[in-house]
DNA sequence: TAGATTGTTAATCGATTAACAATC
DNA sequence: TAGATTGTTAATCGATTAACAATC
């Protein structure tokens, strides 16, 4: 048990990857895990696990290795995962895709626990470790998990038909945009800027607590 | 002198770096730099430099240093610069920043030499480490520097205006997109998905010898 | 209790820094 | 030649792996 003290950076960088072998090891029904299961999982040493885990405490139990869904929580409390905004992703076609594998959504404080579509062809697949869910599991879902925020890449239509929906399950913003990116404004807020047409609009960053959705004008032409 | 042998992986991580940094010295007309003026300008020790260029060969002088466009040239060599296609951003605003800073475009080919635009507010501003130009200077920079490839970011109208010119300069291709992503193709071979209105186009990987630019119709729907 | 597996200390390996003789 | 600065060897530092006593 050493609780905090100075943990060296290598450790840091290696517990997004534990905290995804875990969260799919959960989602297996795996209870518990050695450290030498783990570590043939995960094709690292036992030796680096067990010191990596202990630079925050003692995680396991000698004779009976780590509980998976404690070891999970622990990792997703220091990694500060419960700071971010839990988001959807609706529509994981060609542009759903590139903005969640392109754009590191955790730095914009966002945490994409589930994605959606309605295509036959994606449902199934895979996209940044989760796997594409049926549209029409998108309402027990939300009840389910209480995603705050939605990330909408459908075509505008579809997307406005919907945003009552996605209100009233709690989901208080949601983005739509055909092209993005992301910028500070003076006062250090991230916005978003939202490609339509020949025009950019800003978003102003969905905040979590927000309700409804809020627009914030300010129409500049791109370049 | 040891030339190859095992180079480890900190020291090639590093290469980009000693590259960038003495592109700028070039640009800035520095002639000749000493390890202990270099670590001070990137921050780190000038044992470690020298330790670093020397995994590759001896291209400095004792009493000297080292001289800045030749090391410039090496590690270029090294880093395989020579064999990507040298490619002109046209159209430096939101779009082509945002492409510009979130695709690895040298895993795809591709090294940028030069972006423009023709907005007084964006000439000037810095882009992924290139100082945008005034696109009027366009034409010259292309017969100095023969760029091969264009990634074009201006509204469609304007990039096909501009197509023959582009072609009669030397730049066999190019590309022009309200949004994109990249595929491998079922031979392998690395494909942009366009974004055009409601439908994906996959457009032929750019090669440096193509003469004209092609397409491949192969129209999809979007999810 | 006996077996399993951790937590932790010691050994190894690799990368960084310091030092200095070689040499331009 | 004298001064500067490299190339390279030796010393240090940190991270990984091995080993094993502690303990569930």
């Amino acid at each position: 048990m050493k609780q905090d003290r100075h943990v060296s950076p290598s450790v840091i960088n290696r517990l997004p990857r534990y905290y995804r072998f875990l969260r799919d090891l959960l989602g297996r029904g795996v209870t518990r895990i050695s450290s030498k299961e783990l570590a043939e999982l995960m094709n690292v040493t036992a030796s680096q696990i067990r010191q990596d885990l202990n630079c925050f405490g003692g995680f396991g139990q000698q004779g009976y290795g780590y509980n998976v869904e404690l070891l999970h929580k622990e990792i997703g409390s220091i990694l500060g995962v419960d700071r971010l905004t839990p988001a959807v992703l609706i529509g994981a076609g060609n542009l759903g895709k590139t903005l969640a594998n392109q754009v590191n959504l955790s730095t914009r404080g966002f945490r994409l626990i589930g994605a959606f579509d309605k295509s036959p062809a994606i449902i199934g697949t895979d996209l940044v470790g989760l796997t594409v869910q049926n549209i029409d599991s998108l309402e027990a879902f939300c009840r389910r998990y209480n995603p705050k925020a939605a990330i909408i890449c459908i075509p505008k239509e579809a997307a406005a038909a919907m945003a009552g929906d996605l209100i009233s399950w709690g989901i208080v913003g949601f983005w739509n945009f055909s092209s993005y990116d992301f910028t500070q404004n003076h006062q250090g807020v991230t916005a978003v800027n939202v490609h339509l047409g020949d025009s950019v609009m800003t978003l102003s960053y969905l905040i979590k607590h927000m309700d409804g959705f809020q627009e914030e004008a300010e129409t500049e032409d791109d370049a």
